[in-house]
DNA sequence: ACCTGAACACCGTTCAAGT
DNA sequence: ACCTGAACACCGTTCAAGT
C-alpha cells in the first residue's frame, strides 16, 4: 500500500519533504492509525475470533489486521497464548456485575449475562481451559463468591456452591456452542436417527436437537439456587 | 533406522536376497511392526496426549511415533481433526457402562467414570467442544438418558437433567485439569493473594486452592441428583 | 492396496537492523 | 522506543510416484 517506499530512504531534499502534498499525503508507516498498543492487539483479536474463529486466528493475520509487521506483535505482547488469555479477559468485560440486592438475583443475573457473553463468543468456551486469572474474571468470580458468602455460605458448601455454579455455565456453554450450528446439528440429528436401534433414546427425544437451549439452562439453574437453600446450605 | 536403504534398489541377485542374513534381517520397511490400522494411529495418539499434552500432537510427530512416513497417515485418515475426534471417543470406551440397578446409584457410578476418565486424560476437557458423536460417547450417553427416562423423566425434564449432568461434569473436568497442575495452582494463588484486596473473598478462601475437588464435584452430584427427586421431577 | 519423497502454503518466533 | 525484513524451525496436506 506504499505506492513508493524508497522515497523514504532518499536524502532529505526540500523537494521529499515539501512539495507534491507533503509530509500530509505521504503515507507514514508503522503508526498509520493510533500507535499500537496491548489494547488494539487484543481487540483486533476478538473481531478476528468473532469474525473467523480460533482456528483462523493467526499472529500474521491479526499483524495484517493492524497494519503492521508480524513481528512488531511481539514488542507488545510476549506469545501468541498471551493473545488469547487477554482475548478471554477482555470479552468478560461485557458481564455486568450486578448491583447489590436480593442474593438469588444477583447470581442469576450474573451467570445469565456470564452465559450470554460466551454464546456471543463461541469461540471462548474451549478456551477456559486455560487459567482465568484476568481482572475482569476475577472481579466477577469474586462477586460470585462475595454473593454466596453473603448468602450465609460457608466452607466446602461455599466453594463447592461457587464452582459448581460456574462449571455447570461454562459446561453448558461449550455444549450449546457445539450445537447451536444449524448444519452440525442437524448431521448429528440425521447420524443419530440412523442409528435409532443403537440409540434409541437418544432419537426418541432428539437429545442433540433442543428447540430451547435457554429453558434447559434456567432450569438447570434453579434447581440449583434451590439446592443452595436446601438441607445443606443454610440461608 | 534402515542401515543402508540402497540395498533395496538394487536388482534381487542370490546374494541379496538368500545370504548374510537374507530376509529376515534386512529391515522390512512400511509395515515393520503389525499393519498401520485407524486403531493404531488412534492408539499412539492417545499415548503422546497424554504423555506430552495436545499442544505436542502433530501429524509429524504421530507418524514418526508408529515409524511411518507423515504423508502415510492420510492413507487412514482424512485429517489431524479426525484423529482428535477419534482419540477422545477411544478413551471413553474406559467409562464402564454400569449394570440395571437403583436409577441414582447407575447414573452416580456412570458420572463419576466419566469424570475419571476424562482427569486421566487432561487434554480431553477443552476438545469436548467438538461434535462428540462417536460410538463410545453416544452408547455411554444413551444409558444416561435412558436410565433418566426410566426413573420417571420426561419432556424439558429429562432433557433438562441429562444435559445438566453432563455439562456440569464436563465443566467440572475442564476447571479441575486446569488447576491440579500444582506450579499453576500455586502462582494463581499467589496472585490472587497478592491482590487481596481487590479479591478479599477469593484470597480468604483459596478459591483456587481447593483440598478436595472430589468433595466439591460429589456434592454437586448429590445435589443434582437430590433435585431429580424433587419439587418438578416425579420419579 | 498401501506407502513414500518432494513440495506447497502456511505457522510462531527470533534477531539484527532500521528510524 | 517502536517497528521491520529476513530467516529458522516447524506445521497440515497434496500428489505423483513407487511397490
Amino acid at each position: 500500500m506504499v505506492e513508493n517506499p524508497d522515497q523514504r530512504t532518499r536524502l532529505p531534499t526540500v523537494e521529499a519533504t515539501g512539495h507534491q502534498g507533503g509530509v500530509w499525503l505521504r503515507p507514514a508507516r508503522g503508526r498509520r492509525d493510533a500507535p499500537l498498543t496491548v489494547d488494539r492487539i487484543v481487540g483486533a483479536a476478538v473481531a478476528l475470533l468473532d469474525e473467523e474463529g480460533a482456528g483462523r486466528l493467526t499472529m500474521r493475520r491479526l499483524a495484517e489486521r493492524l497494519e503492521v509487521a508480524p513481528p512488531t506483535l511481539y514488542w507488545h505482547v510476549k506469545t501468541k497464548d498471551d493473545v488469547l488469555d487477554l482475548a478471554v479477559d477482555a470479552i468478560f468485560a461485557e458481564v455486568p456485575v450486578p448491583d447489590a440486592g436480593e442474593w438469588a438475583d444477583a447470581v442469576r443475573d450474573l451467570v445469565l449475562a456470564w452465559r450470554a457473553t460466551m454464546l456471543r463468543h463461541p469461540w471462548s468456551p474451549p478456551l477456559l481451559g486455560r487459567p482465568m486469572l484476568g481482572p475482569n474474571v476475577l472481579r466477577r468470580t469474586e462477586f460470585l463468591q462475595k454473593t454466596l458468602a453473603g448468602a450465609g455460605l460457608r466452607g466446602l458448601d461455599l466453594a463447592a456452591a461457587t464452582h459448581g455454579l460456574a462449571n455447570f455455565t461454562i459446561g453448558s456453554a461449550l455444549t450449546q456452542s457445539t450445537w447451536q450450528n444449524s448444519d452440525v446439528r442437524d448431521a448429528a440429528n440425521a447420524h443419530i436417527r440412523a442409528h435409532a436401534d443403537a440409540y434409541p433414546t437418544l432419537a426418541a427425544h432428539d437429545h442433540l436437537d433442543q428447540p430451547d437451549w435457554d429453558a434447559l439452562f434456567n432450569q438447570g439453574l434453579d434447581r440449583f439456587l434451590a439446592g443452595l437453600a436446601g438441607p445443606t446450605g443454610s440461608p
